[in-house]
Order: C-alpha cells, then sequence, then structure tokens
DNA sequence: AACTAAAACTAACAAGTGTTAGTTTAATAT
DNA sequence: ATATTAAACTAACACTTGTTAGTTTTAGTT
C-alpha cells in the first residue's frame, strides 16, 4: 500500500468533497466528518484549508510541469510528442481523478501560490504550443491556427477527470491510443 | 439596446462575479456591491441566490436543447449535423460568455431545478452521440469509439467560455470554420 | 401638490464560517 | 508503570452568510 500520513488522508477526502461541490461550498466541518473526526482536530495536522487546496494543486502542476520538461526535450517527432502529452494527461488523471477536479476547477482560490501555479500553467501551455508550432514548420500538422489547435486539445485533455471515472473498467492503454487518434487524425473518413 | 429589466441586470451582474469565484464564493453583498446598491435591496427583484443560478443555467440549457432539436430533425449529413453543433455552441458562447461559466461550473449547486437540468444535459449528449454514431454507420466518419470521439467535441465546446474571451477582435464565422475542420479533419497533415 | 408604486435603505436574525486555546484520550517508548 | 507524544476532544471566538421586516427615498402620474 501507500505511505499514508493522516495528512495525506486529509487532502484525499477534502479532494473527494472539493470534486462534488468545489472548495468554497465544502466546509471544515464537512471534511471532519468524512474522516469521522471533528473539524478542530484537523488542525493537528494542516495549517489551514488554505493549505490543503495548495496541496493538491500545486503538487499536481509540477507533475505536469516535470513531464513537459521530458517530452519537450526528447528528440522525438512533434507527432510523437502530441502522443506522449495525451498519455501524460490520461496517466496522470487516472490516478488524481480527485485531484484533477480541483486543478481545474478551484485554483483561482489560492492564495499564496496563485501567482506561481499561473506561472507553471503558462509555461505548460507555451511549451505545448511551441510542440504544435513546430510541427507545423515541419509539415508535419496542418498548416492551420495553432491556437485553435492547442485549444482544442488541451480543452479536452483538460476535461478528462469528468470522463474517465465513468468508464469504470477502462484498459487505459487502449483509450490513450484511440484518444490521440482522435485528436491528431480527427473523425472524418 | 436591450430590454433590461433591473431583474436581468442582476442576473447579469451575477453571472460575471460567478465566473471569477464560483457560485458559493461570491455573496449577496458582492453583487450588490458590483450594483451599487445594498444586500437587502436584490430582493426586490429577485427571490434568493439560488433564483440566479437557476435563471442563468436553464435558461441557457433550454437553448441548447432547442437548437439541438433542430439540427437533429434536419436531413443533413452527420458532418454538416456536427459542423452546426460546433457552431451552435460558439455562438451561443460569444453571446452569453459569463453565464456558460455557470453553465460549466455551478449547475451543481442548482436544488430545485437540479434534476430537470441534468435531464436536458442527459439528452443533449444522447442526441450528439446519436449523430455521431449516424455518421460512423453512413461511412461518413471513422469507424472509431463514438464515446471518444463524443468527449472530445463537447469537451472542447464546453470549455470555449474560457478561451473566445482572450480573442479580443474575433471574427466568429471563421473560428467556427477553423475550429470544425481541427475537430472533425484533426492536426495530422 | 398629492398620490402611487418601484426600489432603495437600515437593522437585525439565526445559522454557519475558519480557526484558536486548552484539555483529554490513546498509543508508544522507556 | 511512567513518561511522552500524536491526535482526538470541547468550547468558544469573531466574522460572514442568506434573508426578512419595516421604513424611507425616488420618480412618474393625476
Amino acid at each position: 500500500m501507500k505511505y499514508d500520513t493522516r495528512k495525506d488522508q486529509i487532502i484525499q477526502t477534502s479532494a473527494i468533497l472539493f470534486q462534488k461541490k468545489g472548495f468554497s461550498a465544502v466546509t471544515m466541518r464537512d471534511i471532519a466528518k468524512a474522516m469521522g473526526i471533528k473539524a478542530a482536530s484537523l488542525y493537528n495536522h494542516i495549517k489551514s484549508k488554505q493549505e490543503i487546496l495548495s496541496e493538491i494543486i500545486i503538487s499536481l502542476a509540477e507533475q505536469f510541469t516535470e513531464q513537459m520538461k521530458i517530452i519537450k526535450n526528447s528528440n522525438d517527432s512533434s507527432i510523437d510528442k502530441l502522443k506522449q502529452i495525451v498519455a501524460l494527461h490520461v496517466n496522470i488523471t487516472s490516478k488524481n481523478q480527485f485531484e484533477m477536479s480541483s486543478l481545474n476547477s478551484d485554483w483561482m482560490h489560492l492564495e499564496a501560490e496563485l501567482e506561481y501555479y499561473l506561472k507553471l500553467r503558462k509555461n505548460y501551455e507555451n511549451d505545448f504550443r511551441s510542440i504544435i508550432e513546430k510541427g507545423i514548420q515541419d509539415n508535419e500538422l496542418i498548416n492551420g491556427n495553432p491556437e485553435v489547435m492547442l485549444f482544442s486539445m488541451l480543452s479536452t485533455l483538460r476535461s478528462l477527470y469528468i470522463w474517465l471515472p465513468k468508464k469504470e473498467d477502462l484498459d487505459i492503454g487502449k483509450f490513450t491510443t484511440e484518444l490521440s487518434l482522435v485528436l491528431i487524425n480527427g473523425i472524418n473518413k
């Protein structure tokens, strides 16, 4: 099993609740109740509600940043890099379903680390865009609007947390392949 | 200009605030302040905070339902129907940027009308899926996983409210064409 | 000028908010 | 058995929440 501190359990429980109602609508008493303790007891393990949110979001954002760096610096073709980005999103999302919901919906409630998060996100998008632009230059991709391509792919990848859980016994590898196909080659015959 | 009742102004102002922080984090005092009045005064025009949310979301959901009905019942090819769905989303989103944010992020805070909203959404997705399945049968679309195709298109279309505002002087028609191209034909050369 | 109706106001409510202080219990190490 | 520490508890705080009641102001009509 995992090495699970009590703090980790609080964060995990919080993420589940955050997905259902969003950060603002979840109270410390809600979180405590879900763990079978009183709200005040939470503070033996965490500093604040804000810290819970921050741990969830920043940890995920840094994972994406780290993996993007590897993809970016590889010598693969642009198409292959895009496929690796798809796989990256599917993998992280399948392992962090609830947390991904906060990453997508609750980031604006970050306080101290909001700026840092926005920086990571902007850098990620820039790296993504560069890969697309390189693909166009190298004649791998159609000569279309890179902004629209980025938007389309990233929107889909960021919504994975909504759809992945609906497919119970999902073959992650197969799904990744199918999704890459649709995102890159479209659906037209 | 528009026929704008005071109630409409409240709803519009609320939608702007809801986009920034989400329904739960916006207080009646926030809304009042943005309108230059006191919170209690809002209740001369609306019944509750819940009513504001409901007006925003149900009105939009019904617009989508209504238009989907027209597309569904037309005699156009599946590809053309899909293009019309893309146009539908771009049009409604470009005219209701803030409201679309609530539709996507705050629907779970609906109370009395939650069930009704979920029904509308489910029906919409089913109609969308049927069009894709028909396209596969008729050999218009690749013989892929229709669920993945639906997911990919719908995720992108539902995220439009995040991206459209970033492009200030956007040619809506051109954007619709570009987006349809990417969603249907992909980005591969 | 007097009347009316819409829309603002002040004041307050009961309930809920995140968080702190101080205390007790449970589990572990000596 | 005793001391120690982690983790729970109770009680309370200062503040914010949506909302109501009752009143005053504003603007348009007779």
